[in-house]
DNA sequence: AAAGTAGTTGACGTAAAGGTGAAGTGGCGC
DNA sequence: GCGCCACTTCACCTTTACGTCAACTACTTT
């Protein structure tokens, strides 16, 4: 049961992108970007778990629509190092403002979320006046 | 207090460009794209209420980072019209996909704002035990 | 009628986020 | 020591969402 996961276990380029479902060119941008630094074997890139798990944030962002750069900047929070005092005003400033930025986006999505739901009871109402069978769950194809 | 939302009112694209923070420009490219159709008066373009409504919702839609495209479609599903049966499954269809997606997005949302949360809250620990002083909430230029 | 002010189309430019192809390198099997 | 394969860098190609002129038109003011 334990065991796949495996937190020493390393990466290839293309094991990584088959499993986050990235192309390598992708992978080896966001290195280019500064948002990916893995360790070499030789000239051969080589992936730890933390890389993996940055990845997976990476493409979490993207999902949200975020730019590479933006995506940069929250790495950079998870990086900061929480030993240097200097840093923690600098860092706490830099999360409450994403934090304000996703709450308000979040607000956007949930007013169009219930428009979408509106419409969707809309069109129920309207099949079920006008006698229209619902093709309700379908298992597709 | 009444009268300033009239609805009858028109506007021109410098007008209603002011009024929600986007070029001219920008707004004949969206017309262009197909998500708005203003009106004529002999050459020049003529908004009702319902072209502001539509394009603030194209602005919200580039918020969440939604492309033009996408929009579109969801434009198209406030503009079918209910009284064609026949389009009735097929809006259903794609109001349910949608709902679906932005759910998946909202998820992916929260879970990053829970992350930011947790690196507030370190970084609020970590200030307490070295003795930083907060400069909470400050009315800052 | 000339000038000014909005508005119009059209062509071209640009930045971000990659895709695509060329050309070279390193190691393995045999 | 040859072929094959995955890997590398380098350079250009593409799409999206506009910005930037440039030249034209249509009222309005004087």
């Amino acid at each position: 049961m334990t065991g796949h996961t495996d937190p020493n276990r390393l990466f290839t380029i293309t094991e990584l992108s088959e499993e986050v479902g990235a192309t390598p060119r992708a992978i080896r941008f966001y290195e280019a970007k500064g948002l990916l630094a893995p360790k070499r074997a030789g000239q051969n890139r080589v992936y730890t778990y933390r890389d993996r798990a940055r990845l997976l944030i990476i493409l979490r962002g993207k999902r949200l629509g975020f730019s590479l750069a933006l995506i940069k900047q929250y790495l950079d929070l998870y990086d900061a190092d929480p030993t240097r005092k200097g840093q923690l005003p600098h860092l706490l400033r830099g999360s409450r403002q994403r934090i304000a930025e996703l709450e308000a986006q979040r607000l956007d999505l949930e007013v169009t979320l219930d428009e979408l739901r509106e419409i969707e009871q809309m069109t129920l109402d309207a099949m079920r006046r006008l006698g229209v069978p619902e093709p309700d769950a379908g298992a597709g194809s």
